[in-house]
DNA sequence: CTCCATCCATACAGCACTGTATGTATCACC
DNA sequence: GGTGATACATACAGTGCTGTATGGATGGAG
């Protein structure tokens, strides 16, 4: 039968995250929303009381999802944490999520309530750095200092569009990180 | 035959500018530019032809302005390479250019024509940071390496918002550029 | 089958902005 | 002191979105 095309409040909330990735917050609009999900904004008001609501939904979706999914998939390999750095590296730089995580970032530049869920996001994931880090530098301020330019590493590789000479990015990453780790 | 012109052009660029750097490109609008600026939008289409001519206007003005004046300072200072990387990162982390600069950065992740500029900025950067540092690190990856850790924790300051425990940003910071140029 | 909660379409009023057209004030200059 | 280019005001039509109101469709529970 013609599938009654169900649209559930989660299918909102990723389609926002989606536009929100795409074009930052303000990219987040009802009626494109519902133009790419085939549907009017009839069933919207429904799941939410405005646009607003959906803003802070998603927001709460990325928070609870965004922040462990990386950590824990780190730690089910194993090995030393060294490795563990390599591999979170890697698990970031070819993961999706990232360019919902930069717009939410710049998002948090002009918005204190982003801003405020933001803090607690990274808080977590420093913390999870620092862990790996301080078990090969017995330095506590060099080990801030550490965790401070892998996260920048990310954060750059997607914000920053200079070519490097004869290397290719993935060379200079990998480069960056094995300093890193030394 | 030129009368006093209350409202030149470059005045609805940097007030543009503004709103870029405190909403990103969806806020640079002209008639609340206008509102701002205690006039009209009559004479805003005098100057420009429409609202995507403005946006050009300040990209070419963040292309031409933007890109030397750090360099600059920093040479005019003189001392060895270690000393200007320092400079370099005093100037950047101080300077109020930062907020345009990193929303021109977002940006440019949905606009491939201002991607286009913002690479042939950050080339110019890199080019000099990698003059830096090449000036005590012998081995060209490594050079390329810690550029773009370099280049990354500019941009990581502004964009993490993570704390560090005892220590302060200002400490990271200072560990993570010292680090660099060891 | 009937009832009911869930989900969606349609229609409407309102708002904020864009771009155009047209009139107007202000000065430099002769 | 009149003329012409410059800089701004005002009015208007058009667009795309928001939020509300209301009725209709769907499918499971009884």
């Amino acid at each position: 039968m013609a599938p009654p095309t169900r649209t559930p409040r989660s299918t909102w909330i990723e389609e926002g995250l989606r536009a929100l990735a795409g074009g930052g917050p303000d990219a987040v609009r009802v009626e494109p929303l519902a133009k790419t999900l085939g549907v009017t904004r009839g069933g919207f008001y429904w799941h939410f009381k405005d646009r607003q609501a959906l803003l802070d939904a998603m927001l709460e979706t990325w928070e609870q999802l965004g922040a462990q999914g990386v950590i824990e998939r780190v730690e089910a390999g194993g090995g030393d944490a060294r490795t563990k750095v390599r591999r979170t590296a890697e698990l970031i730089f070819t993961g999706g999520m990232i360019p919902t995580d930069l717009a939410i970032r710049d998002w948090a530049r002009r918005d204190p309530a982003v801003a405020e869920r933001l803090r607690r996001v990274d808080n977590r994931r420093v913390a999870y750095l620092r862990t790996l880090f301080g078990q090969f530098c017995p330095d506590d301020a060099e080990v801030e200092g550490r965790c401070m330019l892998a996260f920048s590493l990310v954060i750059g590789n997607y914000y920053i569009a200079a070519d490097h000479g004869g290397s290719t990015r993935d060379q200079v990453l990998a480069t960056a990180i094995e300093y890193l780790v030394a």
